[in-house]
DNA sequence: TCGATACCGAACGGCTTGTTCACTATCAGT
DNA sequence: ACTGATAGTGAACAAGCCGTTCGGTATCGA
């Protein structure tokens, strides 16, 4: 993990992610077994359990790493070499995760319907919120008078995630820029 | 069920919501085990069986109880006995949800916490979704051109349900009148 | 080449699930 | 109060999964 893994290690961890995302296309994840995991990977039992404590912790680190991209990729849009579009526009960075989500790593999205979901909306959430709460001076106008700010971020999470699961659950008909009209639209 | 249940019947489904509930509080879901149930409820293995297939559908059959009751209160509340408040206002019947859920069961709540508050979200909403959809002439100013109807109703559930997980994560300290101020100003 | 490290794979104890079955208790109706 | 139907008992059972252990083998980096 941190310290320059050794291939072999690299190779087993590739394994497993692989193997485990591609069951999550096709079950949800409190059906998916261990034992299924260690098949698909071919790997043997005690070096799954080498590698992850526990199935949840699998989840976990998984999400980790997604999340590590997304984000990163979407705050090195804003704020460094300002990506393929320009990023001035005050919501732009949702649009980013937008796009993001739509191109890159569809079998993310499969987490988000399944049942297990609440487990990945906290990782989920949690990440966005340090992006939003670093970016609450840009919604300050959006802000009605009165209410929390921990309720605001809050609100604008859920929102944010409840705009995805809809595009989900409607088959993404809609382009990511439609998607932030309508996010921004009901903000 | 349907036919005016025996009373042994009615007593051993009381008692395994109630040992159900009670586990509920201090444990997830997730965590319950069938057994922990049936030693609690008192009863023989083979009895719970015979009522519910499995423990998730324990979960559903309590919470359409528990909705058929909230739900249907809300509704009596604003069209027939007008209950103790005054219900014209146009969203007032948020406040009333707020109320039932601050005072009845608060250990449906617990529910909204744990992690498999996925699957009570998705009957919570569904319920949800019937009675907004209903009121959306209601809502019909708060909506912003060019949103889709069903991506709007998702929202207004959503954002329900997360100011009512807001409440919850702070310990509940707001009054149902001001959680309900805050609903209608983020929407 | 050599020591360290990762993987193998089979086996094991422990726990949970859902079913079965012979037996007993309680019900509703005449 | 009797009786057939219905509900609950409790113990046992097979099946499945989990997480661990251990002696042996393959692969790594230096």
């Amino acid at each position: 993990m941190e310290k320059a893994m050794d291939r072999r290690q690299r190779k087993t961890r590739e394994a497993i992610f692989n193997a485990f995302c591609e069951l999550l296309k096709s079950k949800h994840y409190h059906q998916i077994t261990v034992g299924e995991i260690i098949e698909r990977a071919d790997i043997g039992r005690a070096t799954f359990y080498a590698h992850f404590e526990t199935k949840d912790f699998l989840l976990k680190e998984l999400c980790e790493e997604l999340f590590c991209h997304i984000f990163d990729a979407s705050e090195q849009g804003r704020e460094c070499h300002r990506h393929i579009f320009e990023c001035d526009a005050p919501a732009s960075v949702f649009l980013h995760l937008f796009q993001h989500l739509q191109s890159n790593d569809r079998h993310i999205l499969h987490l988000l319907t399944c049942d297990k979901g609440e487990l990945f909306l906290g990782y989920f959430k949690e990440n966005l919120k340090v992006l939003i709460e670093r970016q609450l001076p840009t919604f300050a106008d959006k802000k009605p008078k009165g209410v929390p700010d921990s309720f605001f971020v809050n609100h604008v999470c859920a929102t944010f995630i409840e705009t995805v699961r809809w595009w989900l659950d409607h088959g993404m008909k809609e382009s990511p820029e439609e998607l932030a009209d309508y996010f921004n639209a009901v903000l």
